[in-house]
DNA sequence: ATGTGCGTTATTATAAAGTTACGTGATAAT
DNA sequence: ATTATCACGTAACTTTATAATAACGCACAT
């Protein structure tokens, strides 16, 4: 199941010399087995069952952490967080599509939205350095 | 200078029929005063100035009033609130250039992303009903 | 004019999300 | 071995937001 994934990402860190510590591995573990956007408060109750003397600062490190790397994104409109399941590619520019009833969430790409967003930022000669691209609604299942 | 904003606005509520109160009036003449984006907490300090008794019930209450009217937007990424100029046009999608040294906020729009955005969303037959697109990065000035 | 309905405002309390500060022990680099 | 850095533990705190309820006040129907 989320094996490969997960060696994928030890392997990465193998390569960046950083360290994947249990705690850090473990709260990815928590994030693929949830498979959904959980909250900082959501992962530290489920890291409490395997480190009990988790603190908020504990799940707030490994989300620092695991953001820094690319291996999770930030929801910013839910304030919660999620994998990244493109965390090979560092540069793409992630796409979410949020449904509002059931909370799913699927992450897309489009070059043709990369390369309108860059035109748009350089006609103000902006430099972007991280994109918030979040669209809310209602996916196929829940608009019936 | 932005006499004009508030007019229109007012002209507006009478428009819909709804009541842009002296409390709702005072937060958006504070919002077009500042002319950046402020927290919640920012606007309260300043609304306390003129009527001391505000909690942070008193300035949420303005806000969702002035978010639904689709006067102001929330900026997810910086849980904070800016105005918006153009809400005569309520169905645009409001692309933000965000500064992160000086934290101005360019409000920008774009046909082209709108279909783009609009495209994607159809291919996994996704129903849009808000996006949140916020830039980060270093505008002209902040560049050098 | 008067009550009644409903939107607005007041007040208290609490929840949710995130940070600061400081210390300790492990690791690793020289 | 010594020192610098990193990871983690812990307590306290700040910031952001909501819940629950009461009281006010105007619009308008009788």
């Amino acid at each position: 199941m989320h094996n490969s994934f997960l060696e994928k990402i030890e392997t990465l860190c193998k390569m960046r010399n950083i360290k994947l510590t249990t705690q850090r591995k473990t709260v990815l573990e928590i994030m693929l087995t949830a498979n959904r956007a959980m909250t900082a408060y959501d992962l530290l109750d489920l890291l409490k069952l395997k480190e009990p003397q988790a603190k908020p600062p504990t799940i707030y490190r490994a989300l620092e952490f695991l953001l820094e790397q690319g291996f999770i994104h930030k929801v910013e409109s839910s304030n919660s967080y999620i994998i990244c399941p493109h965390f090979q590619d560092p540069e793409h520019i992630s796409i979410l599509f949020m449904c509002d009833k059931c909370k799913k969430i699927i992450e897309k790409h489009s070059s043709d939205i990369e390369v309108n967003l860059k035109k748009l930022a350089s006609q103000s000669d902006f430099l972007i350095k991280h994109s918030v691209l979040e669209l809310h609604g209602l996916c196929k299942l829940c608009q019936s």
